[in-house]
DNA sequence: CATAATGTTGCGTCATGGGCAACAGTTTTT
DNA sequence: AAAAACTGTTGCCCATGACGCAACATTATG
């Protein structure tokens, strides 16, 4: 009875359904009702009426009729709304705010989600050139500071089940090797921040410090990043240390990142 | 049979309420199982499953064991996928960056949602001061530049009913006359931009212009926004031609914002 | 032009969603 | 401090809504 996809759940199965298909399409980008119905091994009458109810409330919209679906903007609405949460509730936006100000390059705020870096807010820095989008966005563990922060505290059990078997190379000083990785790691938790120089995009450094919650476990990264030749310049082991100070004062804050 | 809340709907029952919880979270931010039964005219077990099935998305998050709840980060991750379908399908990226270069001001991209105005993309200028988060978030139609632009060519039956009754003053320059508002209008549609000088917000001056579908119809706006000292001096009319330019490029492009 | 594929919808069936009751824990009131 | 009230959760049973089937309209493909 369980769906292999995105694993089983014991909750409400229609609703259960239709957040998988909000998922497929999150993977996939454009997909087709019979798709969809072949991927959760439903009727495909079944995948076009969760669609449907999906399309009444704009988390969905269909490229023309009878087309394909897609992501919907009520999806942006609501998200808006969990990163004001955040912010009203932490007072994040203050100190990443300040953040861009001093150094000039974008600051994010990420945590670990289904074993990889989410990334949950971002105020821009000044800079022009590389103004990313990474609000939204997902990427590795093993090559972004975030990453090596978010994991670094972990339990060695549970890290172990976090990581990837295989640590893919993305860029010329990728770390593949576990235990190099371990090393790297070590020097983390000695440090108080992470450092990720062209690790996973050539030209691009990144510097995350931790947020920990009232019992001292990490629950989210603080990160700021931008080209490696101005990041360099910054300093990174200055910028690292700074960095994990202005953490710290989120870090006491209370109910910030779900815990 | 039908339930009151944000109208009703044929779709599938359950997961049509479970999408409202989602809403009313939205609207509240932390609200309790009783609250959210209550609202939604259902049984608190109901609602509690409801909820368990949205919890194990990551699209909710509970404050505390048995606690309240709020929007979760899942949300977050689906959203981003948005903004980049978005982006991959019109390119808007490109143009809302250039344009953030050449003005130094925030650029967004807004659509007409449930009569308001929500923002779905944004690029920052590079200027510090007000670097405000708009992604996500909803704002009235009768005092916002970019209101103006996405209802300045609807049908005039259709306008109407998008409009509120009463136009609220939200600033000095508020306009609150619909006699006014409709001048205002025509005067849009003569510039083929819009202008919210100090109406939503004293201080803060925005100029938008339409994106348009295949069939001319205004399906998006791009807004440019900042303090309004600045704003002045880059020359409101030139910034509204040059938007208006650009806005063009992006109407040309098929199947981009919902139609 | 014929065939195949897709998405939608009416209908009947039954598996699931939902309400009830009971419970544990917390908060409020006395 | 104790009692009462409230909240959120869960086992259970059954009424109903979710679902699959069949048929259809439309579009795509050979």
């Amino acid at each position: 009875m369980g769906n292999s996809f995105s694993g089983e759940s014991s909750a409400v199965q229609s609703v259960d359904r239709a957040l998988q298909i909000l998922e497929i399409l999150a993977q996939e980008g454009e997909v087709g009702v019979t798709d969809i119905a072949a991927t959760l091994n439903i009727h495909k009458s079944t995948a076009s009426r969760l669609l449907a109810a999906l399309l009444s409330r704009n988390l969905v919209e269909q490229l023309s009729d009878r087309g394909k679906y897609r992501l919907g903007i009520g999806l942006v609405r609501l998200a808006g709304t969990v990163s004001s949460n955040l912010d009203s509730v932490s007072g994040s936006r203050e100190i990443t705010r300040a953040l861009a100000d001093q150094y000039g390059e974008t600051v994010n705020i990420a945590v670990l989600n289904e074993n990889r870096v989410l990334y949950v807010d971002q105020v821009a820095g000044s800079h022009i050139m590389t103004m990313r989008s990474w609000l939204g966005q997902i990427v590795p563990v093993h090559c972004t500071a975030t990453g090596k922060v978010l994991v670094a505290w972990l339990p060695e059990k549970t890290r172990k089940s976090v990581l990837p078997n295989k640590f893919e190379k993305l860029a010329s000083r990728t770390i593949t090797s576990i235990t190099q990785f371990e090393k790297e790691l070590a020097t983390v938790r000695e440090r108080g921040y992470a450092i990720a120089d062209e690790e996973m995009e050539d030209g691009f450094t990144a510097v995350a410090a931790p947020i920990r919650n009232s019992h001292q476990e990490v629950i989210a990264a603080i990160v700021i990043s931008g080209p490696t030749n101005r990041m360099t310049k910054l300093g990174l082991a200055s910028v690292g240390k700074n960095l994990a100070k202005n953490a710290q004062l989120l870090s006491g804050n209370p109910t910030s990142w779900q815990e």
